[in-house]
DNA sequence: CTGAGCCTGGTTTTT
DNA sequence: CCAGGCTCAG
């Protein structure tokens, strides 16, 4: 094998260290900011270098994005032939490609559909009205994150209570496996047990990788766990790259005690602290390490400074709400107007999204660009769900949750009592929806029209699942033609109330047409099943994801401090500290403070250069100005480097010449002078 | 099927 | 306050 360079110039003794230690369970604790990416890349390559290859080398994350970043980066330090045949996955995709080669041994069919958090809440949906009727009041996202707890613990949904939620949920599961179809949960849960249940399928994929690496593992749950044990299997060569001081998942299912307690799944690990901070001044890390320290259970640690600095962290207090929106703002264009920094370098961090109004108001007033982080994902928009309903149908008629979604849109003559009637008889015969639709004992009931728009749809049905079967077949243009043939386009025309409607729906129509289009031409894998799969795991190779094109934007960023994890900025405002928000009313009542502090903790430790907190003493809440306590963690800030200060303190400071001047020039600017 | 009007609830959201 | 879901009338 031609030798691989590596570069292990510039690292530290940690970082070498981490990349050096290949054989064994090896966790890394990489303190935020202490170059974890580059200790992950140069440790792949280096196992390369040593002759290990490449297609036994696997690097699992939890997004696409990061999963990309890091093929990337390995891709610049590796020849190209051997970043391709390396695995850089997210848990899910990895997941699919475990379960598309073994599910059968589960009892689903290979070509089982994904469902999405929307068709889980739309299956969800229809089983509570029919099992509780339509007075019972269950919210149908509680049903789902219950469920998500315990397929994130590993326990059967069919093991729990005997309550209308216990019944639900086992209705839904039931629904799933009926319909051929996994949740996100499933993907996790299923591959986990076929690796647990069947032995032979255990050792083929324990052949096949003999180094695994993990980022972000704080954010895991019991089952990632325990697909990483079963992956690894004896070999136990697994290096696991993650901070519990980060961990700020935990609702999600995150499991702490999977690095905390990591030797109960993996002894006699070697640990590695990557504590070195390449991103924060002095005062910023003192800090950071004050607040997490008074977490228990954590792993000791503090972050060191690598960079010196004598700006001093700000606390200031805030008569209210508008008043802090204000003060953020006119800092960050003074900031921008007279010492020209970028708008990008300023990020306004905060606990919950209904914070960010205020701020964007401010923002708008003042003509700043920004860019806001979340929002409706493009798959997620209806005119592109319609279509994915019906290229699942096509791939699978029996699927219930995305034919009910197409069967009367566009309207073609098959209404509600139709519908309803169709859904009975397929629960009273045990069959899908499409199978009674398509019986014609069942059609004979109704009037001829209704017979007519039953024997169009279902011929229609049945000719499109016979051009998607047909191998290699052209799954663009038969979904083009798809398309065509129902009317789709002319039907969303009609129900847009805007011409601006119309045409960003519309152009969203064609783009996804064109991302198909893409897919059979470019992707590695082809095929319509394939196509739909990475449009569930939102890994669509070619489209720029939403987050990316808003990361682009130039602007002032608006981000949760969820969304902020693994960013950073020169100028941070974290704004709301503050009783009932950070920590959040609820999470005060569930007791779970610790994650707070550490989602604090993440928030602190995104500052580059300057901190600024801001707690109001009252806030606008639902119209009723209500009145305020600071959080109970700035009694954990330590004064200095922290500057306790208030609003009125700031505003009556003598304003500078230069800020002077650039007050008036703006002024001229509006004015046309 | 649509749209106005009423009611309710309001944390975070990698796949 | 205000967004989203739901109902009922047309």
């Amino acid at each position: 094998m031609a030798g691989i360079e590596v570069r292990l110039t510039g690292l530290n003794s940690s970082q070498l260290q981490g990349v050096k230690t290949t054989e064994g369970p090896v966790l890394i604790l990489a303190g935020a900011g202490s170059g974890k990416t580059r200790v992950i890349t140069t440790r792949i390559t280096y196992l390369l270098a040593q002759g290990v290859p490449p297609e036994r080398v696997l690097a699992v994350t939890f997004t696409n994005k990061a999963a990309n970043e890091m093929r990337e980066r390995v891709g610049t330090m590796v020849p190209p032939a051997m970043g391709k045949a390396l695995t850089i996955s997210t848990f899910h995709a990895l997941c699919v490609r475990l379960l598309r080669s073994g599910i059968e041994r589960l009892g689903y069919k290979a070509n089982f559909t994904i469902y999405t958090g929307s068709d889980q809440i739309g299956l969800l949906r229809q089983i509570i009205v029919r099992k509780g009727g339509k007075e019972v009041k269950l919210d149908a996202n509680a049903v789902l994150s219950l469920i998500s707890r315990w397929k994130n613990k590993g326990i059967a949904v069919e093991a729990n209570g005997d309550d209308l939620a216990a019944d639900v949920a086992r209705e839904y599961q039931r629904q799933l496996k009926l319909r051929n179809a996994c949740d996100f949960d499933d993907l996790l849960g299923l591959a986990t047990r076929l690796l647990e249940e069947n032995e032979d399928i255990r050792t083929q994929w324990q052949d096949r990788y003999h180094y695994l690496m993990v980022d972000e593992f704080q954010d895991t749950n019991r089952q990632q766990m325990d697909l990483m044990r079963y992956l690894a299997g004896p070999r136990k060569n697994v290096c696991v790259v993650g901070d519990d001081d980060q961990s700020i998942y935990g609702w999600r299912g995150a499991d702490i005690t999977n690095i905390t307690g990591f030797e109960r799944h993996f002894p006699e690990p070697t640990i590695i602290k990557l504590m070195e901070n390449y991103r924060s001044q002095r005062p910023i890390l003192e800090t950071a390490n004050a607040v997490i320290r008074h977490n228990a259970g954590r792993r000791e640690k503090q972050l060191i400074a690598t960079k010196a600095g004598t700006e001093p962290v700000r606390l200031v207090s805030m008569p209210g709400d508008a008043e802090e929106a204000e003060f953020v703002i006119n800092e960050i264009w003074t900031a921008n107007t007279v010492h020209r920094r970028p708008w990008e370098d300023f990020a306004i961090l905060f606990r919950a999204n209904a914070q960010s109004r205020l701020f964007e108001e401010a923002l708008r007033k003042q003509s700043i660009p920004y860019r806001i982080l979340g929002g409706q994902s493009f798959f997620e928009r209806r005119e592109v769900k319609d279509i994915l309903s019906y290229l699942n149908v096509a791939i699978q008629p029996g699927d219930d949750v995305n034919l009910l979604r197409i069967v009367n849109n566009p309207p073609r003559g098959l209404g509600d009592t139709t519908i309803e009637m169709a859904t009975e008889d397929s629960i009273a015969h045990q069959r899908s929806v499409f199978d009674s639709l398509a019986d014609p004992e069942f059609a004979r009931q109704f009037s001829a029209r209704t017979q007519n728009a039953l024997q169009r749809f279902t011929t229609q049905v049945r000719s499109w699942n016979e051009a998607v079967s047909r191998h290699g077949a052209g799954y663009a243009e038969i979904a083009e033609s798809l398309i065509k043939e129902t009317g789709y386009v002319e039907y969303l025309k009609r129900s847009c109330s805007s011409p601006e409607d119309e045409l960003n729906r519309t152009s969203n129509v064609s783009e996804f047409i064109q991302s198909i289009h893409q897919h059979q031409q470019n992707a590695r894998t082809k095929g319509l099943r394939n196509f739909l799969d990475s449009v569930a795991l939102d890994d669509d190779f070619q489209r720029e994801s939403e987050k990316d094109k808003a990361a682009k934007k130039p602007g002032v960023w608006l981000i949760t401090l969820h969304a902020s994890k693994g960013l950073e900025f020169p100028h941070v405002y974290l704004v709301g500290l503050e009783d009932g928000l950070l920590p959040h009313k609820r999470s005060i009542e569930e007791n779970t403070l610790d994650e707070e502090r550490r989602l604090l903790y993440v928030g602190i430790t995104r500052a580059k250069e300057k901190l600024t907190m801001t707690y109001c003493h009252k806030r606008i809440k639902w119209g009723q100005p209500t009145g305020i306590t600071p959080s109970r963690f700035i009694k954990e800030l330590p004064q200095p480097p922290v500057q306790h200060t208030n609003w009125d303190d700031l505003m009556k400071k003598p304003v500078t010449l230069d800020v002077a001047k650039a007050h008036f020039a703006a002024l001229k600017a509006k004015l046309g002078m």
